[in-house]
DNA sequence: GATAAGCCCGACAAGATTAGTCGGTTTTTT
DNA sequence: AAAAAACCGACTAATCTTGTCGGGCTTATC
């Protein structure tokens, strides 16, 4: 039904450890952050690139450079960063709930997107850094 | 991120159609269901008999056969329908989480998990018929 | 100003999963 | 007996996920 897929995971931890360095005011290598997260280097570049297209992370290029949050981590939140991960993936794309108004699952998928929308949008990096 | 395979999309419709012939204690023909819900025939008997090996419907065979809730539409919530669809499959499925007490999305992961149980097990099939 | 570190970008590929097909067997009503 | 329908497992096509790879661009440092 529901998978969180690795590129979500991976993104999601990424953002936390750059939530970490970020009172410090110092970017964070990909590299790092691959060694201490455990994360393919390569797939993670990747990612990372994706929320820098999306304005949450600034890259920093040359010797010495790195990405850094572009907010305070208590402004984003799991949902800003997962959403822009899974961009043009809705829970449902079901032909028959676009074409028909009455599908009888609509409204169960519609409502379990809110709740997965509230859920995630209540929860803030800041939160996930102790 | 998140997304409701077709399969359990057909498979809580194919219910909701179930639920609406109950009352008659009629019981409704595969061929029927997936004429009435435009879904794939064959692969909408792989479904049900998957809902019938868990118990939530039951088969008659022979002419004029079909299947039939084994309870009441409001006893069958769309959770109770999806999970036996999605069997052993997790939100996530984190190598890093089972291993480290202290995986920094690891709450999140199962926040998420606890909410949407609790909207899917919310919805009853009973709510869907109108 | 050369070098190396690191960002940045797009194309490719293996593996897994999903969605669906097919052929056949068994049961039951007519 | 024939037909309708459940029941079963193996197969396949297409899609998506999870990476990999090769290279180009920018900048701090020697």
């Amino acid at each position: 039904m529901i998978k969180i897929s690795k590129k979500s995971q991976y993104g999601l931890r990424a953002m936390v450890c750059l939530a970490k360095h970020y009172r410090k005011k110092e970017v964070c290598s990909t590299k790092l952050i691959s060694e201490i997260e455990g994360i393919p280097f390569d797939f993670l570049e990747k990612i990372i690139s994706q929320l820098e297209r999306a304005k949450l992370v600034k890259g920093k290029k040359g010797v010495q450079g790195g990405y850094i949050l572009s907010m305070p981590p208590k402004k984003i939140s799991v949902n800003d960063v997962v959403s822009v991960l899974e961009e043009n993936k809705k829970p449902v794309n079901c032909a028959l709930c676009a074409r028909i108004k009455k599908c009888s699952a609509k409204n169960v998928w519609s409502k379990l997107n809110d709740s997965l929308n509230k859920t995630l949008n209540s929860i803030k990096l800041s939160d996930l850094i102790k």
